[in-house]
DNA sequence: TTGACTGTTTACCTACA
DNA sequence: TGTAGGTAAACAGTCAA
């Protein structure tokens, strides 16, 4: 059994191999508390030749499908467990010195680092939406990247191997090998920086001849690099998540300033914000703002006017924070649907609808699709009518309006709405009339 | 034939009045 | 405690590959 241990940051990477098995382990420095195991444990190869012959089909798996990161190959059972805390893979061989079960190590890295199941519920954690971030475009981005990152990182050893061996020619003073230096960050002031490795050496020649001989492509460097590369995903995911945050922080901020400033009220007598209701379209073309309502006696509502032009608002917030919108499906729904030019739309269109006006449903799509179909069942209001081009979903206002003044909004974290804020402007002012004739 | 999509229904849970 | 809304799941029908 040999070990090699190197640190970065806050972190401890420990890398453990014996004949048959080598494990990583990744755990944070100063709390001694183990943030992310990944082990990589393969069976004695006696084992692994014994389950081939007894298989008999697997050297045609292996003519048959390419052997990179094709779903043929049928993976050894990969456990993964969401809270980040540790993944374990179990793989036939790593001591294998043949290029396919090398290329077969490389895929079940790459699967373990795509495939993590997590359950829509769970998503509404915060802290674990780090992990599931499936509607970022950053995110997804970067996971398209690794993706096909195990040929990548074949091809990029493979290049930088040759420019290496190129770079090696270079006399260690010429100025194309000084520019080479100052951008290898794994070489820094005369040392080498790869992970577990502080060897010094005089000049890069030497460096990049230590390179290709102690840091080439076997099982330790691509798991240390595969390592390193989760350091950098969980890293990138971790800044994503902050920066919204500070959006949403500024945000908060922003508008207690203005409304303090507007008032003269405390921070603390702060009310909340009427959203940016949709503009539902009357039936002569003219539309009518939330903030333009006659009857809006409330200081919130009346400042909203001039919030509006000072402030993204709540609307365009959630559009790109991933937070869930405080509106119920049934709300969004008829929005959505009066929202169309012929107030109808085709359940596609709905979900579309959801995803365009909303960060937060740009992932979890099977929960909240479920929910959809469910409210449009649901709920009286809303009408299925079949079209030419199949069925549309319409609201029945009359339907809608004996659902009003009833408790349909949910208390979330943010408690943003008003008691009538769900209803349209008019519907808003309606029901304020009607409370105030009632008194 | 199969899988994806759509639509309906039921059950259970939570928040609120 | 009843009601509304959210979530999960089962199930059936339709349709395209």
């Amino acid at each position: 059994m040999t070990h090699s241990m190197w640190e970065g940051g806050n972190f401890r990477f420990i890398f453990l191999s014996s004949e048959d098995h080598f494990s990583l382990v990744f755990n944070q420095k100063n709390t001694g508390r183990q943030r992310l195991t990944t082990e990589v444990q393969g069976m004695p190869k006696s084992e692994r030749e014994g389950d081939k012959r007894a298989s008999g089909r697997e050297n045609e798996q292996r003519d048959a499908s390419p052997p990179l990161l094709s779903k043929s190959s049928s993976p050894q059972p990969v456990e993964h467990l969401s809270s980040g805390v540790r993944c374990v893979s179990e793989l036939n061989s790593l001591r294998a010195a043949d290029e396919f079960e090398r290329m077969q190590f490389l895929q079940l890295m790459f699967q373990n680092f795509q495939t993590v199941p997590i359950r829509p519920s769970v998503l509404r954690s915060p802290a674990l939406q780090l992990q599931a971030n499936e509607g970022n475009p950053i995110v997804m981005n970067k996971r398209k990247d690794i993706g096909h990152s195990a040929q990548t990182f074949m091809q990029a050893v493979s290049g930088s191997s040759q420019h290496r061996k190129q770079s090696s020619s270079f006399h260690s003073h010429s100025p194309v090998e000084s520019e080479i230096q100052r951008s290898n960050s794994l070489f820094v002031n005369g040392q080498c920086r790869w992970p577990g490795c502080d060897k010094v050496f005089e000049g890069y020649t030497h460096f990049l001849k230590h390179l290709n001989q102690e840091h080439s492509t076997d099982e330790k460097t691509i798991a240390q690099w595969r390592v390193q590369q989760d350091l950098v995903h969980n890293m990138e995911n971790q800044l994503i998540q902050e920066k919204q945050k500070l959006h949403a922080m500024q945000l908060h901020l922003q508008l207690l300033e203005c409304i303090s400033t507007r008032t003269g009220a405390a921070p603390g007598c702060w009310r909340p914000l009427v959203p940016n209701l949709p503009q539902v379209g009357e039936p002569d073309g003219r539309t009518e703002r939330a903030s333009e309502a006659p009857v809006q006696q409330e200081p919130w509502h009346i400042l909203l006017p001039h919030l509006l032009p000072d402030f993204v608002s709540s609307v365009e917030y959630y559009k790109y924070a991933n937070i869930r919108p405080p509106y119920t499906y049934a709300f969004l729904i008829r929005w959505s649907i009066l929202e169309a030019p012929e107030k109808q739309r085709t359940l596609n269109e709905i979900y579309n609808w959801f995803t365009r006006m909303f960060f937060y449903f740009r992932h979890n799509s099977p929960t909240w699709k479920n929910a959809v179909r469910h409210n449009l069942s649901l709920h009286k209001c809303f009408v299925r009518v079949d079209g030419r081009t199949g069925a549309v979903w319409t609201v029945d206002e009359e339907e809608f309006q004996k659902r009003k003044g009833q408790k349909i909004h949910r208390d979330y974290t943010l408690k943003w709405l008003t008691p009538f804020s769900h209803c349209s402007s008019h519907e808003a002012s309606d029901v304020s009339v009607k409370a105030t004739n009632s008194q």
